[in-house]
RNA sequence: GCAGGGGUGGUCGAGUGGUUAAUGGCACCGGGCUGUAAACCCGGCGGGUUCACACCCUACGUAGGUUCGAAUCCUACCCCCUGCA
């Protein structure tokens, strides 16, 4: 009785940091957790099996729908089963709206009520994003976490602007709820998944999961107003947007820590587009189960790597002859393998293993960090950790 | 040997009397990247002093010369390429 699209239990707490299990149709996933960003149906530089492997063990990573519904389309994707059967990715998945591109593509684009006009950047055309449109296409797309089409404000973005576009998320997110639920009774849904593959004693109903998204810059009023409205309609997990989009430094923090306390408890509060390895421990201890960036992979992949030490530019001459990986303190399966010296020389040679390897690396600590924080909440020890963590960062990579 | 063509900064290659320390490309050096229009973008790149504006020095095969002024014109020499012997 009462089935869920998705469960979610805190099993441990220190301060405001939470330690938790997010069951969806696809497997458990411990929380706080890191999602990998896969816009175009692959997280760009790495296979599956890569991500599946003991070191870096993704549970769920990101697809995006204005990119995918670009291309291949989402006729394509259903006609081949849904997005986990078109790529062969098994594990969750949770899908963008499209609503980042609204802010990120800019020029490109021209926002109504209605909706979002688009130039498509990959041809030209015009094309059109609504909210009920980003919803057929999620369903298409069989995610396991479909989110609501919203409108992300520049970060700093004045308050009567901010407000303006705070109300249209809150429109957007009425039509998204109720375009979802009228899908998911159509069985829409292209990932739908079988009581009999269903996570074991999990009792979810096989659907697909709807997450509401806070806005309001930076701003407390607005995102005070935002989160209320939103959880008044009524959402399986809630996100914070429209951060880290050019606000001040700090910003980010004090919105977050105003506001994810203010979250439901009983429910995930996921952190969009966030962040470094010191955005996570910092967020983490301000209330927030799940992150997801590209920078692991977008830097891996032009030659930054993230270390325990903070950041290293492996295309720098001073690595040339330094036969010690990246990161002596990382067991992932780069550093087990390979010198700094190699990895400089795939860089400066433009060999395309470098980028996957350092993507590969990068991933592998962001998501190691992850797992540790979990341990630490777990056991009581994470005020300890995020201070050591810190500490470790801005020691400097020798 | 004769006749043509040519020798430019790490490299390839523009420039044929006056904002020329010398266009470009590559190489090299450095920086950036936060719900991915990104295997991308930006900057530096003769040496020295200076925080900086700026200043000084050395440079277009070598050595001379013409000129207010030369990588650019003239002379000699050295070297390379092509063709003919």
């Amino acid at each position: 009785m009462n089935k869920r699209a998705i469960g979610f239990e805190v099993v441990a707490s220190e301060g405001e940091a939470r330690a938790g299990v997010l069951t969806t149709r696809r497997g458990r996933v411990e929380t706080p957790v890191f999602m990998p960003v896969g816009t175009l149906g692959t997280v760009k530089g790495t296979r599956f099996e890569a991500l599946e492997a003991a070191d870096t063990d993704a549970r769920i990573i990101l697809g995006n729908t204005y990119h995918l519904w670009l291309r291949p389309g989402a006729e394509v994707i259903s006609a081949c089963g849904g997005l986990h059967r078109f790529t062969g990715w098994e594990r969750a998945l949770l899908t963008d709206s499209g609503g980042f591109q609204v802010w990120s593509l800019g020029a490109l684009r021209k926002i109504t009520e209605e909706g979002t006009r688009f130039r498509s950047h990959v041809d030209g055309r015009l094309c059109f994003l609504s909210p009920e449109v980003s919803m057929q296409v999620q369903a298409a797309l069989g995610s396991e976490i479909v989110m609501a089409f919203d409108e992300c404000a520049p970060g700093d973005a004045p308050h009567d602007a901010a407000r303006e576009s705070m109300l249209l998320t809150a429109r957007w997110a009425l039509r998204s709820r109720r375009e979802f639920d009228r899908l998911q009774r159509e069985e829409a849904d292209a990932g739908r998944v079988g009581e009999s593959h269903l996570p074991e004693g999990s009792n979810l109903s096989g659907a697909q999961a709807l997450f509401g998204i806070a806005q309001g810059a930076g701003h407390s009023d607005l995102r005070r107003e935002s989160l209320s409205r939103t959880v008044e309609i009524g959402f399986d997990g809630y996100a914070i947007g429209g951060l880290s989009v050019g606000e001040e430094k700090g910003v980010m923090y004090r919105v977050v820590e105003e506001l994810a306390p203010q979250m439901p408890r009983e429910s995930p509060r996921y952190l969009m587009g966030v962040g470094t390895p010191e955005d996570l421990i910092e967020c983490v201890a301000r209330g927030v189960d799940m992150f997801d960036c590209v920078l692991p992979t977008r830097n891996g992949r032009t030659g930054q790597a993230f270390t325990a030490r903070g950041k290293l530019n492996i295309k720098n001459a001073r690595w040339a002859r330094d036969a010690r990986p990246l990161d002596e303190r990382c067991a992932c399966q780069v550093c087990r393998r390979h010198s700094r010296a190699y990895l400089r020389h795939l860089f400066t040679a433009g060999e395309m293993l470098g980028s996957i390897l350092l993507t590969h690396h990068n991933l592998a600590f962001f998501l190691d960090t992850m797992r540790r924080v979990r341990q630490a909440i777990r056991s009581g020890d994470f005020t300890r950790f995020r201070r050591e963590f810190t500490e470790g960062l801005v020691s400097g990579v020798a």
